[in-house]
DNA sequence: CGGCTACTTGACCGGTATCAATGTTAGTGG
DNA sequence: CCACTAACATTGATACCGGTCAAGTAGCCG
């Protein structure tokens, strides 16, 4: 099997069969590249195609007056973006690259088809879902009700646990290739405070940063400021309907 | 049939064939009664339960470390509770009754072998399950990117236009059986402010109040206060697989 | 009537935003 | 290789929004 970012992604959930996998690879024909800062897909405008992340990362946000804007989920090689616009037909929110990146785009009907002939995937894609959902809820509660501090310590914790499902569990530092401009965007701050954050977690010993990597010196701790809960260990698959054989 | 509460909800979103029709019929037990406040079901509990509301109010929520709380989403007649724990074997949040109601409990083990027989059921939830998302996104930029006030007036306007869609489009005041301690939690806010900004509200003329009912009387102002996006539009499910009959 | 609970109001404080200046790094063209 | 530039990161000074604390008021229900 070609790598497919998707089925790799899978994979860890669940033992794909040869069939679901090359029916995932298949959705992965066309790649299509995008440069850092380049904008993959505008709030408003009708959308009919998601996007598998093949490589780099990039962020879905919401922007307001021109000025301030929300970045809502980061995504990374593996994740399906803009399933938002499955619901309706033009898109509720701004695509971005953080990174040079390689998408797989694929439209609706292919998605479709996937529905129908692998319903074991289509549980499968909803069940992530509903962890997303999750640790967005878990991301309102975060920037509704703690402080700047335990905001940027969760950020980086959600970051370090959704690498270690590709990198695996050993990972203790993440290259984020973000300005902090951008992670002000992520978390609702400035800024200005993004850095001074920064350097506290960095003083109490929690992290260390060098350029743009982030050393996670003191996961427990971190965990303990961001009241964090790792969602991903959780899901549950055991429920998915039988491989179709 | 005896009114089945998801065949009517999902009746909403797409012409149910029969044979769907009677599985969802299938699924459901006998209302349940809950008082208000009454907790319906408790973060981290064991959960093989989802809930449609037939009357009444409720809110799901996260608490930390047992004084601060963040309310994720307030549910009304109609409304699928409980859905990540389709993905979990727990509940990952707490669901409580605002006022009296009334629920009707679905079995979950009953809804997997819905997505193994149906598959148009289980791409139609997954449908459902992005709007809800993209709600969730609105209220994330709303509370991370603006002010106090701001977050109210959406609040306000959340509720009255979901009330609008069994209530009629003319509908201009809502009765609102939250305290604005509630209110404070739903917006990250303490509930010292809530009621300076409601007060706000009023002077500008803006809404107007007496005793729980809210009086809308300037809608634009507000949207445009809120920077409010109605999603409530037609949810688009035309590309979901054809019925099975 | 008393005792809740929720709402209201005021005084004050602190965390974060804002504004502005400087330092640092990467890229570009000569 | 260096000068120039443009982002980005860092630092400091100051302002303000919303939090905290505390006291008082108004309903409501026994």
């Amino acid at each position: 099997m070609a790598d497919s970012c998707i089925a790799a992604r899978l994979s860890h959930f669940l033992a794909l069969t040869e069939e679901e996998a090359s029916a995932l690879a298949r959705l992965e024909e066309n790649p299509r590249d995008y440069r850092r800062g380049e904008m993959i897909g505008e709030q408003g405008a009708p959308a009919d195609e998601l996007f598998i992340i093949r490589s780099g990362w990039a962020y879905s946000h919401i922007s307001f007056d021109g000025e301030r804007r929300q970045i809502l989920r980061l995504e990374f090689p593996g994740d399906l973006m803009g399933t938002s616009s499955i619901a309706f037909g033009k898109a509720s929110d701004n695509l971005t690259a953080v990174t040079d990146c390689t998408l797989c785009p694929l439209d609706r009907p292919a998605l479709r088809q996937l529905f129908i002939d692998h319903c074991r995937l289509a549980a499968l894609l909803f069940v992530i879902s509903q962890a997303e959902r999750v640790s967005m809820d878990d991301r309102l509660a975060s920037i509704g009700r703690s402080s700047a501090k335990s905001r940027i310590a969760a950020l980086l914790l959600d970051i370090l646990v959704r690498f270690r499902i590709m990198h695996g569990e050993d990972l203790d530092r993440v290259e984020i290739p973000m300005t902090q401009e951008e992670i002000g965007d992520a978390t609702g701050l400035t800024p200005v405070h993004v850095n001074r954050m920064l350097q506290e977690l960095s003083r109490d010993e929690l992290i260390s940063r060098k350029k743009n990597e982030v050393h996670i010196l003191d996961e427990v701790g971190l965990v303990e400021l961001a009241e964090y809960i790792n969602r991903y260990a959780d899901v549950d698959t055991s429920w998915l309907p039988p491989p179709e054989a």
